[in-house]
DNA sequence: AACAGAGGTAACATAGAGGTAACATGAGAC
DNA sequence: GTCTCATGTTACCTCTATGTTACCTCTGTT
């Protein structure tokens, strides 16, 4: 079931938004202002976010821009009520995937997201390998020189998130954002402990890791 | 510090438009007639254009065509009296990027320029090269002779303020804000160390740097 | 040439970031 | 209920980045 956010304050629009993505069976959210819908955004990371532009407290702008400086990666579109090639131009600047200018046709509306929905879960590789290691995501097994090697399930997802980011320098936020989940509370510290023990597990040489390096007053980097 | 060029002729609303922007702490730069207003951008380079349609001389449209004929691609804001559609047409269609139809209120046009600095700074490339060297913003990483070099992380931000202000003259004081961070007190020989070590790493011929140039009693500049 | 002042840089001191062991807590299995 | 294991927290330790100082070199001025 997928989960959907919907950010718009006409009431009227809303009710016939939602009545439609339900009816099509996804699981629909709303928020009628723009601080509640970044609220739900980052505690609630639904799988997709349809985002009005012109919202009371935050504009759609704001908002899509701060889910992204958080590392959310959801597909996002915006419902415009203007056309102006400006508008459209800054959303996609600040992270918009898409957008859609009113009045919109239900079914359109209905079938872009589709289409993202889709495209995000076939993206899902379900086998994700680096060097002599396999992390099978269809038996959720990790193996490491052909043998199986048991990870606990933050450990699980902590390295799932590495190997969706290679290469790319993570902040111990946007670490606790994606796997522990932004309405969870912990010490920053909980994720260096995390990183430890799948070390341990993951890396040859745990003192000199290979693949997930420290960037000192930044984060991580998993490297293959 | 944002450079931001205002080219008006209505000498009240340029004195309101000029004692706000430098309340908000730009640098804040004044023509009052197109010509003057051309040369400006295209010597100075600013960061933002409030750019008046109906001006001596020259107008706002051919202003803004002339620039960006030239190649340059700072944001620009119109300032237009007449609300017309075809106007704001005209003008997005010579190369602007927004506009605001007089009368404005000075904080929607404040917050206007603010997005459109930030975008600018947020759109800005992930990599920044020069000579034979690479700096991947978004590995966190530095390459010179396409092989990794480490930089600690005040030689990281050190480089990346050089990157992005090349060719301009810093004063240690500049560089001492902008990298450390104006709360924080440090010596300014500490920028000079830390320019050392960074030129080590940087430099082909430290003793002798090709990048990285001292301009005695005033600071350091930057070129390719 | 002598000097003064600016900047380069080696050497040292130290704060603080991160690794990790040890302990605490709490949930699920049985 | 008890046991076990995952996971968060704390404390301690290590190591490195970085600020400061001191001394040297270079440059420009007289």
């Amino acid at each position: 079931m997928h989960k959907i956010l919907i950010v718009e304050d006409d009431a009227a629009l809303m009710r016939g938004l939602r009545d439609n993505f339900v009816n099509e069976g996804y699981d629909v959210f709303s928020a009628v202002d723009g601080e509640a819908g970044l609220d739900y955004a980052m505690s609630q990371s639904p799988d997709l976010i349809l985002l009005d532009i012109m919202l009371p407290k935050l504009n759609g702008y704001e908002i899509c821009e701060a889910i992204r400086r958080e590392g959310y990666e959801m597909p996002i579109i915006m419902l415009t009520a203007k056309g102006q090639e400006q508008d459209i131009i800054r959303g996609l600047n600040v992270g918009a995937d898409d957008y859609v200018t009113k009045p919109f046709s239900i079914s359109e509306l209905l079938a872009r997201a589709k289409a993202f929905l889709r495209r995000h879960r076939l993206a899902d590789s379900t086998e994700l390998d680096f060097g002599d290691c396999r992390l099978d995501r269809s038996s959720h097994q990790f193996f490491k020189h052909g043998s199986e090697v048991k990870l606990t399930g933050k450990e699980y997802k902590l390295l799932e998130y590495f190997l969706e980011h290679r290469g790319k320098a993570l902040t111990r936020q946007n670490i606790m954002n994606q796997v522990w989940g932004s309405t969870i509370l912990v010490t920053q510290r909980s994720v260096d402990r995390c990183v430890t023990t799948l070390r341990q597990k993951v890396e040859d040489n745990p003192g000199a890791p290979k693949h997930i390096k420290t960037i000192r007053d930044v984060g991580y980097r998993f490297s293959d």
